[in-house]
DNA sequence: AGGCGTCGTAAATCATAGCT
DNA sequence: TAGCTATGATTTACGACGCC
C-alpha cells in the first residue's frame, strides 16, 4: 500500500510537457476563440478527451494563457497568426 | 468572470476580457508555521467557527477574513482531489 | 439585510522539464 | 552539464451568486 501510494504521489509529482498534438488543440480553441476564450465546462471535457488529459489541466491552461497571452501580446503574435491562418484553411475546406 | 475596467491594450483590438480590481489585495505567501496551522486546523474541522475563527486569525497573525477565505480555498481543493482520485489507497 | 457557503477565475508564485 | 526560460500546478484573493 506505502509502495503505491508513493509511486502514485510520485507520478502527480512528476509534470509532463503535453504532447504537441494536445498543445495545438488547445491553441486552435483559445485563438479562435479570442474574443471570449473561456471553455465552458462542457467544451473542457472535450478538449480534455481530444487532448487526453483531464478537465482541471484544460482549466489550468487556459488560465495560464490567458494571463501570460495579456501579459505579453506581442510575444504570443506570431503564434496568433499561425493559428488564424490554420483555421482560415480549415473554415475554406 | 468578473468585470471590470476598459483594458489598456492600445493596440490589441482581441483582447477584451476582464481583471481584477484595482482594489484587490496583492498575493501574499503565508509562512510554513502559518500554512501547517491552518492544516492542523482544518484536520481538526473543516469549518471554522466564528470564535476559533478568531481565534486562529489572532494566533497566526492574518485577518479573520484571510482565515476564512484560506478554509474555503482549502475546501475547493480538498473536493478537487478527492474527484481526480476516486479510488482510495 | 448580512454572513457564510460554493464556483470560477486572476495574478503571483512555485517546481521543474527541457532547451541551448 | 549548468543555466535559463517555458510551462504546468498551486496558492491567495475576489466577484458573482446561492441559501439560510
Amino acid at each position: 500500500v506505502m509502495i503505491l501510494r508513493s509511486r502514485f504521489l510520485d507520478a502527480r509529482r512528476k509534470r509532463r510537457n503535453f504532447s504537441k498534438q494536445a498543445t495545438e488543440i488547445l491553441n486552435e480553441y483559445f485563438y479562435s476563440h479570442l474574443s471570449n476564450p473561456y471553455p465552458s465546462e462542457e467544451a473542457k471535457e472535450e478538449l480534455a478527451k481530444k487532448c487526453a488529459i483531464t478537465v482541471s489541466q484544460v482549466s489550468n491552461w487556459f488560465g495560464n494563457k490567458r494571463i501570460r497571452y495579456k501579459k505579453n501580446i506581442g510575444k504570443f503574435q506570431e503564434e496568433a497568426n499561425l493559428y488564424a491562418a490554420k483555421t482560415a484553411v480549415t473554415a475554406a475546406q | 468572470p468578473a468585470e471590470t475596467k476598459v483594458d489598456l491594450d492600445p493596440n490589441n483590438p482581441a483582447s477584451n476580457w476582464l481583471h481584477a480590481k484595482s482594489t484587490r489585495k496583492k498575493r501574499c505567501p503565508y509562512t510554513k508555521h502559518q500554512t501547517l496551522e491552518l492544516e492542523k486546523e482544518f484536520l481538526f474541522n473543516m469549518y471554522l467557527s466564528r470564535d476559533r475563527r478568531y481565534e486562529v486569525a489572532r494566533l497566526l497573525n492574518l485577518t479573520e477574513r484571510q482565515v476564512k477565505i484560506w478554509f474555503q480555498n482549502r475546501r475547493m481543493k480538498m473536493k478537487k482531489c478527492n474527484k481526480e482520485r476516486p479510488k482510495d489507497i
